[in-house]
DNA sequence: CCACATCTGTAGCAAACACTACAGATATCT
DNA sequence: AGATATCTGTAGTGTTTGCTACAGATGTGG
């Protein structure tokens, strides 16, 4: 019994370039036709081995939440939590406007509302921004532990505030916010953390 | 010569409707039969009155722009810079999660990334969002002019911050954060608002 | 009342969509 | 080498999309 014919094209450098059409036009406003040109890829190839168009996005997605966690991890293991807030919003200020990639975040440009039959995706999308809410979450508890943060500071209001500020700053690179512009919203966000973190 | 059959239905009431689809699916997820559904209309009226759908779109946008005005209105009427921060940043918390309307807000869900065909939509989204953002620092130089706020404060900064934060408060809505998430996120922005008003 | 202009409802258009049947190609395993 | 299992490319499938032709309805102006 033979294995059968081996796959022709590299799966994870076809995920890069369907996470960049994803990325620019949206789930929904991205087309098979549109996936397989940048995959250099048949659709057969495409079914055979995501299932779906949906299931493409998943793959891509767990594709960018490896990046992510490894860009993560870089931010989290700053010595305090106050260069954890400043490495993390500045990060992302860099990160939106990097001219590699198309403007904003995948986890937010992909798809916040959808029609019927992908209300699954603006769900998929979000479950992966908690899970970045919640890493911040707990390394702000350890800080809390370490007395780096205040004994009344709420960490889990630190973390949905830093989320909420990155999120709004992928909206405004999507409509062309420059890194400074993006940088001088990471800077004032700061100051916030900061009087949020006396406690 | 005759002035022809009036139409038979309320096109403000129509577009109400419209706006509603717009919103909950985004607009490439919203198809022209939930839309005729929706309005209560069948699609030859939809194009007599609205030429298409993205004509219908930008109709949606500027009732919904309308409304926008006279609550802005409201918000810029404040006496201090920071009770028009207040007021915005709250009341913007209050209105995404208001459960007459989807969550969010139209100009953010309506569509941030769009398909070959649609290009047009997330530009004329932005240029609302833009408007509110020049509302903000237009009311910032006045309070810089009248000494409200310091002479080191930069009305566009200012402005700008406001404007992610409610929109990153959008994002977050879209995926259920509830009233209150948004509110202690917003008080967290009005405290990086205070320090920055310092100038 | 009659001519006219515009709206309404039915029915359906061409194009684009996500997806797949099929035949040939190319590897592995015995 | 032969049998088998999987991939690849061509060429489609049925469905849904945004949109419209047409005929009848309903108002206005003369």
């Amino acid at each position: 019994m033979g294995m059968g014919r081996p796959r022709a094209f590299d799966a994870d450098a076809a995920l890069d370039r369907a996470m960049d059409v994803f990325w620019r036009h949206g789930y929904e406003g991205t087309t098979i036709a549109q996936l397989t040109e940048a995959m250099s890829i048949n659709p057969p190839s495409l079914y055979a081995a995501f299932g779906s168009k949906e299931g493409l996005l998943k793959a891509a997605l767990d594709r960018y939440s490896e990046k992510r966690d490894a860009w993560m991890d870089k931010v989290l293991n700053a010595h305090t939590a106050h260069e954890v807030a400043e490495r993390f919003l500045m990060e992302h200020a860099d990160a939106q406007t990097d001219p590699a990639n198309p403007p904003g975040c995948l986890l937010v440009q992909g798809g916040l509302a959808c029609g019927t039959g992908s209300e699954n995706v603006p769900f998929e999308l979000a479950a992966r921004r908690t899970r970045t809410e919640d890493q911040l979450r707990e390394r702000f508890v350890r800080a809390k532990a370490e007395h780096d943060l205040g004994e009344n500071v709420d960490p889990t209001t630190l973390a949905r505030y830093l989320s909420a500020v990155t999120s709004g700053m992928c909206v405004m690179a999507s409509s062309g916010a420059t890194r400074e512009t993006l940088r001088e919203i990471a800077a004032v966000s700061l100051k916030a953390f900061e009087e949020q973190a006396k406690g």
